[in-house]
RNA sequence: GGGCGAAUAGCUCAGCGGGAGAGCACCUGCCUUACACGCAGGGGGUCACAGGUUCAAUCCCUGUUUCGCCCA
């Protein structure tokens, strides 16, 4: 074995033979309870960053924990289509080749796409197997394939014949550069730094005019009406006159509408039905003619005159620049506004009229709303709950189509002869009614549209499929809370309304990952955490714990090399514990049933147990941060530097021999079967030179029991043994550390026990744990004058470092009263508050037997001490 | 404008009604035959502020401030 953690050298061996073992295949109709998973299907125009990974190993960690734990476990990988940026891409290729995909049309350009997701579709797929994931790669899905595109199919038809998917013009968000509509929840809104204009109309047959302010300028060309707030006085004179377009010369009528906000720049607004969702609403209110300025590359239409074909901010700087010269621009001043811009591209969105596909939401959204309400599906932590809620009751109808052409074709023709509109499932070869040609729409669906359904479309939904049947639903989504609204609750009503279940009861949601300032990763700012790097240098289950240990569920993180290190750090820490036991066990079988006599293996035992418990609430409470820190706790700070320690003295006593191997083995054992939902490489590579190790794929520690409660007896006696031999190892060393005694250097101690009979076992300890040599055990009441020698207390003994030459008495006197000010601060609480009658009387007797404990022993300890000092002076 | 989260050691963060914790950093001493990716010892905190509930508040409630996020 190497002397040191070296991952590389197992990780890609273990997984190899995971998957040739086929550990990670799940069975359909097993006879164990089902555990199952769907992994939020990576888009495959990406790689791996750190985010999938982060949700990636919470995922393997409760799927290998739930798999030990004696179910039946499907984790479903797949892949997502990513209509747009799978779309983009191919498009940057083509163009890049010096050709695009109009020139190529559709049908070439899809055979590129799908030889484009055959090359590099996969590479997400290969970089997930490096973090170790447990998924079931036989049942791996792909949104865009026969199966998924089926149910995408029925789900539109059904839909669409209840009524709830719908075609109209409305006002959508369209992204210039995607050069697609996208959904409202792809609009990211950002208070930006711009101005107000202040334009001056003039009033038809007067040389008065009225003053509008705005924040879009180039959208006035559009302008068919003026707007005041029925209850403004400054304008009621004006309404149903006419002003007068600057530049494009029409008339535009002047209405009263409580929509129009009366503080806002002047009180009275232009309105441009076209361009503008409020003004969308007016209108139509108010009969206004709807004017078309801006085309969907937001270049100006022929309708902006003179302005045709400028870009819209072009537009907006010419045209700026002739109102000044004509005398309409009033003035600007600085004013912060909120812009819309793609989810995607980052480009400003530009609100549009286009006849596009719609999903009604409100019906879909009610049963969504009560099993949430009603915990079919429970968020965790909870507080998203409110966040999915508050969404879910205010949505508004989803726009499903896309101009794009990677992605599910919208299954409607058109008859162009009588223009009926056919919905199916199949391609229909005329037109029902007319017997005319037909034509299939266009466009495709938002790519959310399939992923909704990822829960049961990768489990062959709508057949009825033995997956579905044993599988669906499933039991746990892991996902970030950035993907509540795209994906989470799409799933959630979906289900509902085409399987009648919640396609999972618990949503737990985890924090995105953050650089080492806290800052979102991003390209632009080239701050991202490649984690394929990470487990290059550090190794895949030193990401895996640094990405668990010490956050939240919920909560953002910060990753940074230090803590990746520290995790690795502790991967390496338990390597070298194992390499301690597995060199002490070589002549070692193990038995039946462990069950030592010596306190330090009931001790070690009992800390193992109370481990076992407390991972075990943590995992159940999904919070793997916590049960990593147990463990680490535990197999460090115990395991570690005491218990391996102990051994050490134990096996070199031949009657104590066998029981510490046992011992070793034991925790060695728990602690790796407890550590591999977590760590599963290097576990499973330790577990494989371990004594006992059923050999073939059976003894593989992946389908080990996991360990739980109940296990090994709590033994609060030996506890408070080894407890009394820790604080004494400590108080030694510490006194030693003052006096500038090296560690391993020899120095005599001497213990003065009020039991001196339950000391003496612990001797041997003492004096290696202490490097002390020779070491006095004595009776507390007799051993008192201990001169030449610094003291210090421990439960039930007094230690003292005997010194030769002369001790400094003041010094000595300083430090022991600095001891038992801390100790009097302590006293003085737990006095007053045993003193208090309600608190006697009204906190639960364990806390009161707690305080009294606790009181006597440091009263115990303080007399101890003052005793000391006093004989210090005495014999000063 | 509405909602949510954070505020705890120099830094990053756990904890959350009864003794202020970890890692990193820092200081001191050690290559003690598992580990220097380590060992031993140490310093360091009015748990943001102001009220309230309680026998008891870092933790619960109310308000305030600062920062971040989501929604309109």
């Amino acid at each position: 074995m190497p002397k040191a953690y070296e991952p590389k050298s197992f990780e890609e061996k273990w997984y190899r033979y995971w998957m040739e073992n086929d550990l990670f295949k799940a069975e359909a109709g097993s006879q164990k309870p089902k555990f199952s998973l769907v992994m939020p299907p990576p888009n495959i125009t990406g790689s791996l960053h750190i985010g999938h990974a982060l949700d990636l190993t919470i995922q393997d960690t409760i799927i290998r924990h739930m798999r030990m734990s004696g179910r039946e476990t499907l984790w479903l990988p797949g892949t997502d289509h990513a209509s747009i940026a799978t779309h983009a891409k191919i498009e940057e290729m083509l163009e890049s080749e010096g050709t695009s995909r109009l020139e190529l049309g559709r049908e070439k350009f899809l055979e590129r796409a799908w030889d484009w997701k055959r090359k590099y579709g996969n590479i997400i797929t290969d970089q997930i197997k490096s973090l170790g994931a447990s998924c079931d790669w036989s049942r791996e899905r792909f949104t865009m394939d026969e199966g998924c595109s089926r149910a995408v199919t029925e789900v539109f038809v059904r839909l669409y014949e209840k009524g709830l998917i719908y075609k109209g013009n409305y006002m959508v968000n369209f992204c210039p550069s995607c050069h697609t509509v996208i959904s409202d929840i792809e609009v990211e809104h950002e208070d930006v730094d711009s101005f107000l204009w202040y334009i001056r109309y003039p009033l038809e047959g007067s040389d008065e005019y009225v003053v509008v302010a705005t924040t879009r300028p180039e959208t006035m060309l559009g302008d068919t009406g003026i707007a005041v707030n029925p209850d403004d006085k400054r304008y009621s004179h004006l309404i149903g006159r006419h002003a007068i377009l600057p530049i494009i010369g029409r008339r535009l009528p002047i209405f009263a509408d409580d929509r129009v906000d009366p503080s806002f720049g002047t009180g009275a607004v232009k309105v441009t039905p076209a361009h503008d969702p409020d003004d969308f609403e007016m209108g139509k209110i108010h009969g206004l003619e709807f004017v078309t300025v801006i085309d969907t590359h937001a270049k100006m239409t022929s309708a902006a005159g003179k302005y045709e074909g400028m870009d819209r901010y072009e537009c907006r700087k010419a045209l700026l620049k002739d109102l000044e010269e004509g005398d309409f621009l009033v003035k600007t001043e600085p004013y912060k506004l909120s812009i819309g811009r793609c989810h995607r591209c980052d480009t400003n969105v530009e609100p549009l009229i286009s006849e596009q596909w719609f999903v009604r939401m409100k019906p879909l959204a009610e049963p969504a709303i009560k099993a949430v309400r009603e915990g079919k599906v429970r968020f965790v932590p909870e507080r998203f709950t409110k966040i999915y809620l508050n969404w879910m009751e205010n949505v508004r109808d989803w726009c499903i189509s896309r101009q794009l052409w990677w992605g599910h074709r919208i299954p409607a023709w058109y008859c162009d002869s009588c223009g009926k509109t056919i919905v199916a499932r199949e391609e229909p070869k005329s037109c029902p009614d007319c017997g005319g040609a037909l034509r299939q729409d266009e466009d495709v669906l938002d790519t959310w549209f399939s992923s909704a359904l990822w829960p049961f479309s990768t489990m062959g939904w709508p057949e009825k499929t033995a997956d579905l049947d044993y599988f669906f639903p499933t039991d746990v989504l892991v996902s970030g809370y950035d993907i509540i609204f795209f994906w989470v609750a799409r799933m959630i009503f979906s289900s509902l309304e085409f399987t009648g279940r919640e396609p999972f009861h618990t949503v737990v949601i985890h924090g995105i990952v953050r650089d080492a300032l806290g800052r979102k990763m991003s390209k632009s700012l080239g701050n991202g955490i490649d984690p394929l790097e990470v487990i290059d240098k550090f190794g895949a289950d030193a990401l895996r714990i640094s990405l668990i240990a010490g956050t939240a569920m919920g909560n953002d993180m910060r990753l940074y090399d230090e803590k990746v290190e520290g995790a690795r750090n502790f991967v390496n820490k338990l390597w070298n514990a194992a390499r301690f036991c597995l060199a002490n066990l070589e002549d070692f079988s193990p038995p039946e049933k462990v069950s030592p006599k010596g306190f330090a293996g009931r001790w070690i035992l009992s800390r193992l147990e109370r481990t076992i418990r407390g991972v075990n609430d943590a995992l159940e409470n999904f919070e793997p941060g916590e049960a990593i820190g147990l463990i680490i706790d535990f197999v460090w700070n115990e395991f570690c530097d005491w218990y391996i320690e102990i051994a050490k003295e134990d096996m070199s006593r031949e009657e104590l021999k066998e029981e510490t191997q046992a011992v070793l083995w034991t925790v060695l054992r728990d602690s790796l079967a407890l550590l591999h939902p977590f760590i599963p490489f290097v576990t499973e590579e330790l577990w494989s030179y371990l004594p006992g190790r059923v050999p073939g794929k059976e003894g593989s520690l992946m389908i080990h029991p996991y360990p739980a409660p109940g296990r090994w007896e709590l033994d609060p006696e030996a506890e408070e043994e080894a407890q009394a031999l820790i604080e004494a190892t400590k108080a030694l060393r510490n006194m030693r550390a003052e006096v500038n005694i090296g560690t391993g250097r020899k120095a005599p101690a001497i213990i003065a026990a009020v039991e001196p009979a339950r000391w003496e076992k612990m001797i041997p300890y003492i004096q290696r744990l202490a490097w002390a040599e020779p070491v006095r055990l004595g009776d507390m009441e007799e051993l008192t004058d201990v001169h030449k020698a610094l003291a210090s207390v421990a439960k039930g003994a007094t230690v003292y470092l005997p010194l030769e030459g002369v001790i400094d008495i003041d010094k000595e006197i300083q430090r022991l009263q600095k001891t038992m000010g801390e100790l009097e601060k302590d006293i003085e609480r737990t006095r007053a508050r045993l003193s208090q009658e309600d608190f006697l009387s009204k906190a639960p007797k364990e806390i009161v037997e707690a305080q009294k404990k606790r009181y006597e022993e440091s009263t115990a300890k303080l007399e101890t001490l003052r005793a000391r000092i006093d004989m210090l002076r005495r014999v000063n």
